[in-house]
DNA sequence: CAAAACTAATAGTAAGACTATCAATTTTGA
DNA sequence: TCAAAATTGATAGTCTTACTATTAGTTTTG
């Protein structure tokens, strides 16, 4: 990303913090290190009490940006596919050919994160890791519905019907494409988290990527 | 699935459980009601004393079966694995035709699941409601790569590879066909997930279902 | 029918997930 | 610039979960 978004926030529905941690130096710091330490032992094993000791704080400030862990993980998923809605916005805009732009959408929404300059505080490489691990978790829970109504998964809704369209704009004629948006976006994780722990399952691995597999995919179903 | 069946078991790598469920009254009754109790509560709110309480035994007896409630959700789900895969091998292995064969596997592994009468302590909607919203804890996990190892996922594996060699047979050109099998595994627990939960995210819901979605997109990815 | 296995009940520990209180420090705005 | 407000850190405390240990009663079985 360039230096036009130097500047740049990632904006994030008010209600899943308690406090705006872009707003404060500690704020910034749980994000930095909570990135850090969810990476290190898992969402699992994380607590809020760990990280106080870790950026050597406390565990009662620590609630008082985020209710929860729980919170704090849909805080920094979030955080991630607003991330990746700039990308994909930025890197689609001038393309014309509906093919073209699609095929840029999948590469951009399922390759190996890079680390990038422009949010210091964030090592995305760590928390793309995050979210192949634990993203599910956050929506995998009896409270869906409920907090779906609040908006917590906004962003990430808002991506998958980006995708739709562009599907949609190669092949308006295709059946299926919120499935195959999701199929995708989900899919993608599933396939880098594969390749890292069940080889078996999968073709990706050192010489294919999960981004030349739904590539291929993609083309083939919307063009025959 | 018919009266053959009636006296078979599945069988389940003897290091998931501390003692075999299946060997006494009161692990089947922690099994059925376990089923019943992690579908009503989900699994996070799930815990052995809560099942202790409704099936009026105790904690303690409960961990005399397993030794915690992952293990427990890793049991169940080996289960629900190795009953599908007795039932796409009853329902492919007449059939020659590959194209044909696949698409009955499809069908299968995909379906909404209906009650079996063959098993009559374990309720398969229940559990397939359990597998959809929990299968993924099961393996999302910082011990995911030791529990491979111990042969935690045999079953899950073997029926993806299965699938895989299915998808092979239609097409050996196809360059991806053991992500494929486990897009198709993986993908539909995901769209049955988004048509309770995300409904703009999938074209799946009363008029569409899963399976329609991934027998569609396998057929012309492979018949092309 | 006695030994072995199993189950239930109770108690106890350590950690997790918070909430409350208070004092010290920092920020801020009149 | 100084007083009020906000923020942070430290401590303590509650309740729940996830176990382990012990014991006593019950059932099974050779």
């Amino acid at each position: 990303m360039n230096d036009l978004l130097r500047n740049l926030k990632i904006s994030i529905n008010e209600s899943i913090y308690l406090k705006d941690p872009e707003s404060s130096d500690l704020g910034k710091r749980i994000v930095e290190h909570g990135i850090l330490l969810i990476n290190e032992l898992g969402f699992d094993n994380f607590t809020f009490k760990k990280l106080g000791e870790r950026i050597e704080s406390n565990e009662s400030s620590i609630y008082r940006y985020f209710e929860n862990k729980h919170k704090f993980l849909i805080y920094l998923t979030s955080w991630y596919w607003g991330w990746k809605e700039y990308q994909l916005a930025f890197a689609t805009i001038n393309i014309n050919d509906p093919k073209h732009k699609l095929n840029q959408a999948i590469e951009i929404l399922t390759r190996e994160v890079e680390e990038d300059q422009s949010f210091n505080h964030i090592n995305e490489v760590a928390l793309n890791k995050i979210v192949i691990n634990e993203y599910s978790k956050s929506y995998l829970t009896k409270e869906v519905d409920d907090e779906n109504k609040e908006g917590y998964f906004v962003i990430y809704k808002r991506l998958s019907n980006r995708l739709k369209e562009m599907i949609a704009d190669v092949n308006e004629g295709y059946p299926y494409p919120a499935s195959l948006a999701s199929t995708i976006l989900a899919g993608s994780l599933h396939q880098h988290f594969l390749k890292d722990h069940f080889t078996s399952l999968t073709d990706c691995g050192a010489e294919t990527s999960p981004s030349q597999y739904f590539i291929h995919l993609t083309s083939n179903l919307l063009n025959s």
